[in-house]
DNA sequence: CGGTACGTTGAGTCATATCAACCATAGTGG
DNA sequence: CCACTATGGTTGATATGACTCAACGTACCG
């Protein structure tokens, strides 16, 4: 059994800022459950009766284009939630979101972040400061992909993919996607990636194995991101 | 003078959530400021002692690119509050804001906005739907962007344009932008939005005299933004 | 062994950016 | 009152980044 309490503490989640009293709830209330790649958790425009917080794994937050095609908004990893946002608002999903790496997510009921959010100042003021982190990341992202190229954008998501999952000790990304999954990080088409992703080799920037990428050299790549 | 709780309950302010005594202190320490098209509120990268309420006119809140263009974000009008997420994380600001239309502005201490979320659950709920809303309508922003063509994204900046400012008894819009400040809506060239503008009048969607716009057909420009 | 999903490469096209020239307007200062 | 300047708007010519389409390779899976 997993308990909120430990894992809040060594994920820094936003449940560090509970009450004794309200952990308890939150562990009484949960549902634990497993998902693996590909698995969906939510649906845009579908209502959600809970939100998710990630104990293992990686989930990718996605809306979906006129044409169908995915734009991957944001991943999420251990210790972080998602799907909160329609909860506060109480509207459906404006995103939906898929397993990359098999997960182990918790489900809250929306009654109870309501609540939390409604009794507890200091966890509604961290949950505040959760959407405005999220809204500042989300207004960069605007401006990298309205005026940055396609290079710029494919060398930036490397580094900031860096950032977020690390390198192994060989230096391989800790994220493996698929070459259109990073183009519908950066918005454009899956040959592009392609294309770009051999030029970097070339260049000596990156080295591919597979969905694998080896970070050779991340100055280079963050020169290029400009 | 201008009065916090008379100017919140008819712009729907978050500051209707505040109570009686909170009101009074805003009305106490706000300060109340005038100013003109193309002043600066604040710039990006600086540090704030407070936020910013819109009486009257209107802000365009922007980035600034790695090459000095401007992205513009978002608009802001009576009864929006700008520069709050700044204030809320303690960052410098993410963003610049420069007056639009002539505008009337109070100027609220940062302190006053922290303590109301830290002690008012239903003002610090209310703030919390804000952001919830704003980042959602980032995401969209973001979708769209990096994936609908320019012609598209110029015909749904006109529609949305309709939708926030309106349009007065002859059909023009209620707001006023340079072809460039269009751009840096959209993400393009200032000279692609002069094309597209002309294409659209050609094709009796809309009229065009000097910076006003005159909304033709509506439909047929919501149809076009796909 | 066939199927499905993913990856790669090449060729051709097109939308959009860039560059350059020019016009209109309004404000400024001598 | 008139050059002068700055700002914004417009148009045309040209270049090119990126998309699309198509073919084919690869790998894994039941």
């Amino acid at each position: 059994m997993v308990l909120c309490e430990k894992c809040a503490f060594e994920t820094n989640a936003v449940f560090r800022f509970l009450t004794r009293d309200e952990i308890d709830r939150l562990n009484f209330e949960k549902d634990f459950r497993h998902y693996r790649r590909g698995d969906i958790l939510y649906h845009e425009g579908n209502r959600i009766s809970g939100f998710f917080c990630i104990h293992s794994g990686i989930i990718k937050v996605f809306k979906t284009g006129v044409d169908g095609k995915e734009q991957i908004i944001r991943f999420a990893r251990r210790g972080e939630i998602i799907a909160y946002r329609s909860v506060l608002s109480n509207e459906p999903a404006c995103t939906s979101a898929k397993v990359i790496e098999d997960s182990q997510v918790c489900f809250i009921p929306s009654e109870l972040l309501i609540q939390f959010v409604k009794t507890n100042p200091s966890f509604a003021f961290e949950v505040v400061k959760l959407t405005c982190n999220e809204l500042a990341e989300a207004n960069s992202y605007i401006t990298d992909i309205a005026q940055k190229t396609v290079r710029e954008r494919v060398a930036e998501v490397l580094v900031k993919l860096v950032g977020d999952f690390g390198l192994d000790d060989q230096k391989f990304l800790r994220i493996s996607l698929t070459r259109e999954e990073l183009a519908n990080i950066v918005g454009t088409a899956t040959e592009s990636v392609i294309r770009l992703l051999s030029e970097f080799k070339s260049d000596r920037l990156i080295e591919l194995s597979g969905r694998k990428i080896k970070i050779i050299d991340l100055k280079g790549l963050e020169k290029l991101s400009s």
